[in-house]
Parts: structure tokens; sequence; C-alpha cells
DNA sequence: TAAAAATACTCCATAGGTATTTTAT
DNA sequence: ATAAAATACCTATGGAGTATTTTTA
């Protein structure tokens, strides 16, 4: 059960479109409706009618969403407050478009700074 | 990010041990060892101090654990909640052991009641 | 030396992408 | 005919297992 998956459901729910969502979430909209089957198939519940105009929550559908996205921000909290325990400080280093495509690569030695 | 990693979180933190927490889970080790280390890697902190004797929560385990717990228990009330909306009514079927496996699998016309 | 965790390695399942098909308006 | 979702198919990553190594009490 992945997380990710929620976030699908819920921005699916949203847009009540898996194209839609699909962008906003950068996804490709085959793996997003998967993201959505496997959620079905785990919770063993239809959470959506489909329709060839978009898509709509369920009764269950509906239900689930009310409870997940609290637990979904929660985890978001989690995750912040856990930063201050953070290995790494990130590092953002901004310049032109040109600098960052020719110029930076070849002159960072540690592979991870390059995110 | 994968929920149950959390699970193995709670468990490994629970048994104070990677193996004896393994064996609770019915996973190896090594497998579980790897929930830890994804889950560090994503959440990029450190949440066991590593000792030859065992495993121990580190101030930010200790944090992440006391707000993981709530939310997994949350996470199983929704799933509770939405056990009324299931396709499928689970059959059990009690019998000898000698007849569950020679006698019925072949009766049985849908492999997933086998199960 | 024993116990516990980490690492190496292999195999299979899954995730994501592109291309295509199905379905309903 | 169009727009949306589902399916087929391929590739690459990740997950789980067994065997082995490392580490420390």
């Amino acid at each position: 059960m992945n997380i990710e998956w929620f976030h699908s459901f819920v921005e699916v729910a949203k847009q009540q479109s898996l194209s839609k969502a699909a962008k906003a979430l950068n996804l490709s909209q085959p793996a997003l409706s998967k993201h959505i089957r496997n959620l079905e198939h785990e919770l063993d519940i239809v959470l959506f009618h489909r329709t060839s105009t978009g898509i709509e929550l369920t009764e269950a559908g509906e239900r689930f969403y009310n409870r997940i996205v609290p637990v979904l921000t929660e985890l978001t909290a989690i995750r912040q407050e856990l930063r201050q325990f953070r290995r790494t400080v990130p590092i953002a280093i901004g310049c032109l478009p040109i600098l960052a495509t020719y110029y930076l690569p070849p002159r960072i030695k540690e592979p991870r700074l390059l995110d």
C-alpha cells in the first residue's frame, strides 16, 4: 500500500478526471489509472464511477476521501517536524540555465549535489 | 513511500531488534533491514542507533514513532469502516487438512476462492 | 565466539512509459 | 468525431529471499 496512491486518489477526486489529474501530478494517464485500480483492489471497494466524460466518487469513495485527506495532512506535518533532524542540508544554487547545463555539472564533485 | 515500512518501523522499535521483528512480521531480516533503510533514506533522518546487541531509537526515531502510531491506527480504522462497501464477501471453508490438500482444490472453480 | 545487522547477489513482481483500443457523448 | 479511460506491451527499478560478511560484546 503506497502513500502516492493516496495522493493520486485525492487529486483525481478533486479534478474529477484521470487525465487532468495526471498532468497535475506529472504522471501519465495509464500510470495514474493503475494507482486507482491498485487502491481499489487492495481496499476491495469501488472508489469511482467511470464515465466517458470523466470519473466521479462513489459513496465509498466519498467516505474514503473525507477520512484520508486528514491523514495525508498529518503525514506532511510529520515530515515537516522531522526536517530538523535531517542529515543533509539542502543546498540550492540558482544560476542562468546555460550555466546549469554546461558549466556547472563537471565542476560539482558529489553527484548527489546535482539533484 | 510504503505503509508497510511504517509497520515494520513500529515493530522494530517495539522489539528493539531487527531479527526479532523480522520473525514477528514473517519477513527475512535483510528485507526488514531494507525497509528501515528506505524509510531513513526517504525521510533523510537516522531512525535507529545500530549496535551488535540490537537496535534502538534515536531522538528523531522516538519523535517519528510517537507521531506515526496514531496514523497507522487511523488507517486501520478507515479500512475497517470501508469494509461495509466491499465487493466480495469473504468465504472461509473449514475442514480437515487432508481434504484441504487433496479433495477441495480440484472442486473449486474460481482460483481466487482458493485464498 | 556468538549474536545481530549489513551487504552481495539473484529472481520475480511492480511501476512507469508509449502506443493502441474501447466506450460513450 | 472526440474525449476520456482502459488495456497491451516493454523496460527498468525495487522488493524479497538465501548466503555471506562485518562488527562488537
